[in-house]
DNA sequence: GTCTATATTTCGATAGAC
DNA sequence: GTCTATCGAAATATAGAC
């Protein structure tokens, strides 16, 4: 994906790199792949050598975050599914969490996008982390209190990491980190 | 802008409302006038008699949240912030998310939408409760413990309210507020 | 207030040269 | 692998009749 400076090494995965940026910050479908060539310094036509369609592209994306789940996935899909088990989850998800904010923000923003995208995949075996989420909190042979506390502390991880994390600056990430999980442990405890 | 039953009783607030359903399900870029016009069995150029542009349609619906957040916004302008002002501002105001669940996750799912309309919108004092929000939680004269704090928490009501709580169903819409109410309560506490 | 018809623009995608 | 050139579709928006 990229070599040890960070830096994309194949041009599929620069074209991946700017795509994101530019589908976190103007949204995909208001994000056109001129803007994406011209950024790249080639032009549109370029990006269907690396890419089949700019639904390719986004799918690529989503990869990404599948590729960072599946191992959560696997933790949430046996056995039922009790709150110290997800504490436990999302404490050893949060650095995952900041470190690919990134991919994790463009699904936030771009639910819309990939709800069509799923629709087209009716073949993909999409056993997505978030699907298996939402299927976790609709359960109701769990307490609906539990349900609830795992919803606020999702959404907790997500507003201190991501919705509003830009707003601590960077130099005290780890500080944040630490204030996050003390403030889910505190909503989960009891 | 609407009657006792719930319904809309002039053609403009009944394409908002059409026009609010679609652009949460399929996004703002990803709904046509021509859809809109099409569920409320009219053309898309009778949309233009009621509105000047799509972009004005988006507007109209972003009053909406204006209109719902300024006295929120008012109570957060004068004097500093604190975490016991924040924690009763967002129980008094839990109840107003819940009951305008629909018009916050419109804003949620089409940021970047949002902010392509504020860019060509220089003129307009857009005090936003959204801004205020940001603006609070960046103010490095609080400290990071509480600016964490009321980020997680404002996200762990979205996150039990908007985000999944369609995953609780709606018989039991009071207690999954009061199961909320407390988990925001132990976050932030001490 | 709503219609038909159309102007205009922009986008995704393809063909073929190099 | 990238280019120029272009196609076809779909979108926003407007003009003018009713």
């Amino acid at each position: 994906m990229s070599n040890a400076a960070g830096q994309p090494d194949t041009m599929r995965e620069r074209i991946l790199d700017v795509a994101l940026e530019l589908f976190i910050q103007n949204g995909y479908d208001g994000t056109s792949l001129r803007e994406v060539a011209e950024r790249l310094g080639v032009t549109k036509a370029a990006l269907y050598y690396h890419f089949a369609s700019k639904d390719d592209i986004l799918m690529a994306l989503h990869l990404r975050l599948h590729e960072l789940g599946k191992d959560a996935l696997r933790r949430l899909t046996d056995g039922h599914v009790t709150l110290a088990k997800w504490g436990a989850l999302l404490d050893s998800l949060l650095d995952e969490m900041r470190s690919h904010r990134e991919i994790i923000l463009l699904h936030e923003r771009n639910q819309a996008a990939f709800e069509k995208l799923h629709r087209k995949d009716h073949d993909a075996e999409h056993e997505d982390i978030q699907d298996r989420f939402r299927q976790i909190l609709a359960d109701a042979s769990l307490p609906l209190r539990d349900r609830v506390k795992m919803a606020c502390s999702l959404g907790a991880v997500m507003g201190g990491l991501l919705m509003f994390g830009d707003a601590f600056g960077q130099a005290q990430e780890s500080q944040v980190d630490d204030l996050v999980r003390s403030a889910v442990k505190d909503l989960l405890r009891r």
